[in-house]
DNA sequence: TTGACATCGTTGCAAATGCAACGTTATGGA
DNA sequence: TCCATAACGTTGCATTTGCAACGATGTCAA
């Protein structure tokens, strides 16, 4: 668009990119808030863990975008279910050591399972330019506060 | 990634989309609230009038991702603020017509520039990946609910 | 060793959000 | 014409979210 044609919402990117956003994740969120009443804060947490190890709230907060409240009340909710485990830190007693319980193991194959296949569907409606979105998202996400 | 890998929440689509979308709209939501004062779901009114001219609520929370109920609120306070006109429509007594006033026309020149400006931004950004992205977008904007 | 300062996780609270119900108006078939 | 049904915009309300303050712990230099 030239400089002089008035602004269209439905040209720009940020908006562009957070209605795809709102959508795709809604769409996913609907698949294991039905298969394991998780909401979304909760299956992130979830998620990290399940590649992360032992972790604390803060690792959480600081690589999945979550405020450290919506973290700590999720990892709350998720031992009171019985899929996480919060114990302290051995060395910094400021830290919590937050861990999927073999319950919370289980359940994130599953999820892991659902959450391939709906990314295969995603590449498939994406075709070629799936990888170009890779690459986009990985400048966007690389940029500097 | 295969299929018996962990899931790994960092290459996941619908994830890096939602953080990459988060974290531009903040980028860009700071401008104009400085610039205007405006909230996010205000701007996108104001964007949409600047390019549909005479438009109800519906049509608004039809086309620009917004709940109705915020679409309604958003205009009630931009006509507190002389941003936007609400009359009743001539044929269908039911509907609110939504327009720019001049002063409204006024701003949103001044932040089509901004938004223009920082689409520019972005583009330079994502080099060569720019165009795909733009494709990926609208694809994933097509599929039906 | 002590004291100033930073960091961690939790909690309180205010604002934003989304859903559902409501009154009003329009529509379409009996 | 009249009635049932649907669409519109607003409002009330419960939930979600993000910020800021707090107590507790750790760090580092004087």
């Amino acid at each position: 668009m030239s400089a002089h044609d008035p602004f269209r919402l439905d040209l720009f990117l940020p908006y562009r990119l957070s209605v795809a956003a709102t959508r795709i994740s809604r769409r996913f969120a609907e698949r294991y808030a039905a298969e394991a009443g998780l909401s979304i804060p909760e299956w992130r947490v979830m998620a990290h863990l399940n590649h992360s190890g032992s972790v604390s709230v803060r690792d959480i907060h600081a690589r999945v975008n979550l405020d450290k409240s919506m973290v700590s009340r999720a990892a709350t909710r998720l031992e009171q279910v019985g899929l996480v485990s919060k114990a302290g830190h051995d060395q910094d007693r400021r830290l919590v050591a937050l861990e999927l319980t073999a319950k919370g193991r289980e359940l994130m194959q599953r999820l892991g399972r659902s959450a391939q296949a709906f990314q295969a569907e995603l590449v498939a409606e994406l075709g070629e330019d799936a990888e170009a979105l890779d690459r986009a998202l990985a400048r966007l996400g690389a940029r500097p506060d």
